[in-house]
DNA sequence: GTGAAAGCGCTAACAG
DNA sequence: CTGTTAGCGCTTTCAC
């Protein structure tokens, strides 16, 4: 059986009251009372159970974070933000992940929500379920915020890139180099991607080349799936339109896909062509050449949410914000 | 305020009990009552509060989870092999990070401890605590399973690889392939890479071609690091000494650290020069030419160590039990 | 300073 | 079938 607050009362022929109140140092207690307590709960190995206090208290020691998946590390980068914040607080986060699934998102939610915490930070929360409203209902009665995405309900605070400008820079970059025909390399069904082909689109009709053959969509994948999946389709866009000299691609793994492509088609990068990705994961720093990208600033991204978070759950859920971080290019080898 | 068992009572004017029932579904309540309930408890969006059914029923519905860090791909897939396991049960998973610290390991397990947790999965976890038998003395009291270590203590479950058949799994190919050169690269002090260093000593001795200076320990570091700075030795190792053929490394990060001093060198993979890792992490297939490793099968360690820590719950901790996985050879490109 | 006792949200006898 | 009640491990009045 484990060891209560009762077993060392009796212990040390005190009651649990005052076992209590040495833990929380919050009364006055006896010197040499207290010092006996402590003893009895150091030979005791005695650990105070957290889900009874936090429910006499009538608090949470525990901040909800969800998102699709760990195995990505544009994620892993956001949680590593949040967790540098919440480091130094009372609190704990309770990681959980959807798999990118509508229906685990929610059924991960009301996990939280069961577990009583304090607040739920959603990384890239699903569209589903933010067009059905439901985050919305939920946030009325939990802190709750939105990372990578804008939300409209007051209730709702949130932390996301200026993705549009940052799509600007890369492309920028790419015209400034004297490149004009760029293709857009792009996945299924996300926002971000919708944002940053409407960029591209207004860029090149600008210039007067838009050209929708260079405009190519990779479908839906994991990590290594998006990686492969974009070299067999940079090989079929590189091999037949031989005048592309540059590449913008909408996250680095899909650059990297296309970087892996040059090698199989020995196209030399950067000579013969240019690319620029997006987000900055490590990776696109382990790579050779290395990767020119734009910095999502995933951590800080997290930090931004932790913070809002705690405002808001300071705040008794009364206010929300949204924070927009500007992303930069981040010049390297391609 | 948060609406309890209590407001879905008084709403449906029955007794706490017969809601209680509904929910639990363990005895037997009248069809029209229990419909009234639960129509009830959509509308109130009552949510049970977990911490006060484990509290009661005393019985706990977390698993604690400990890493060194989530921005390593090994560890996520770990991670993931546990979480599939676990999904269809009636746990989730607590996680925590040390950041390879040995007092915020302590801390962490401590923190798992106080939230009840019903057994604790430590991955890797770290010498000074093991040395310190602390660990051990945790285990007596909490169902606890290492992963990637084996532990001597009867209350510790264990799953971990054979690194020493995989090293020699490594080499062998190399010889196979008639590279009598091979250099070794490790890191600092770590008992695998220790293991491992031992059997390449071995077999080049068997062979009468052991020389020490193609050992090269690149230290201590994070993912990017040690890919850079394997990168940078490599450069050294390679440059020094033309006669090598063949590399054997302890891990994919390091692998890729040679691969890429390989470009800045222009020596070409595979034909100059062979390159074996370790692990099989994704990104050993990400890069170009893909890597040749050992597959560590980090998802299925996961996976084991979920079952092992299942066992010792439904067992009460009486028995211990270590698993070891074989390692194999992924034959790619290098 | 310290103890007795109430109660956090919930479940499980027990009684009816 | 359903309500009453005790109590999980803890904190916090309220007395003394």
């Amino acid at each position: 059986m484990k060891i209560t607050i009762v077993d060392v009362a009796k212990a040390c022929n005190v009651s649990v009251a005052t076992v209590s109140r040495v833990i929380n140092g919050n009364y006055p207690v006896k010197k040499e009372t207290k010092e006996k307590v402590l003893k009895i709960i150091e030979e005791l190995q005695y650990k105070p159970n957290t889900q009874a206090r936090d429910l006499i208290k009538k608090q949470s020691s525990t901040i909800g974070v969800v998102v699709p998946s760990i195995s990505n590390m544009f994620f892993t980068n956001v949680i590593n933000g949040i967790e540098n914040y919440f480091e130094k607080s009372q609190y704990s986060i309770f990681l959980c992940t959807t798999e990118h699934n509508k229906d685990k998102e929610i059924s991960r939610i009301n996990e939280l929500i069961c577990r009583n915490v304090a607040g739920i930070i959603v990384v890239d929360p699903g569209r589903d379920n933010v067009k059905s409203k439901y985050f919305e209902k939920i946030a009325e009665s939990v802190p709750m915020v939105f990372v990578n995405r804008h939300s409209e309900s007051s209730y709702i605070s949130s932390v996301f890139n200026d993705q549009e400008n940052g799509a600007r820079i890369a492309i920028n970059y790419l015209l400034s180099k004297n490149h004009k025909n760029i293709a857009f390399i792009r996945g299924d069904n996300s926002y971000s991607y919708d944002i940053k082909e409407k960029v591209y689109k207004e860029m090149m009709n600008d210039i007067n080349n838009f050209k929708e053959e260079f405009i190519v969509n990779m479908g839906h994948g994991n990590s290594i799936q998006t990686v492969n999946k974009s070299m067999e389709e940079g090989i079929k866009l590189l091999s037949s339109n031989k005048n592309i000299t540059g590449i913008f691609a909408c996250n680095d793994l899909m650059a990297i896909g296309i970087m892996n492509a040059c090698k199989k088609l020995n196209i030399k990068i950067p000579t013969d062509l240019s690319i620029v990705g997006y987000d900055n994961i490590e990776l696109s720093e382990m790579v050779e050449p290395k990767l020119t990208t734009i910095d999502q600033n995933m951590f800080s991204l997290g930090e931004n949410a932790a913070v809002l978070l705690n405002e808001k759950i300071e705040n008794n859920n009364e206010y929300s914000k949204s924070i927009v971080l500007s992303n930069r290019l981040i010049k390297r080898e391609t």
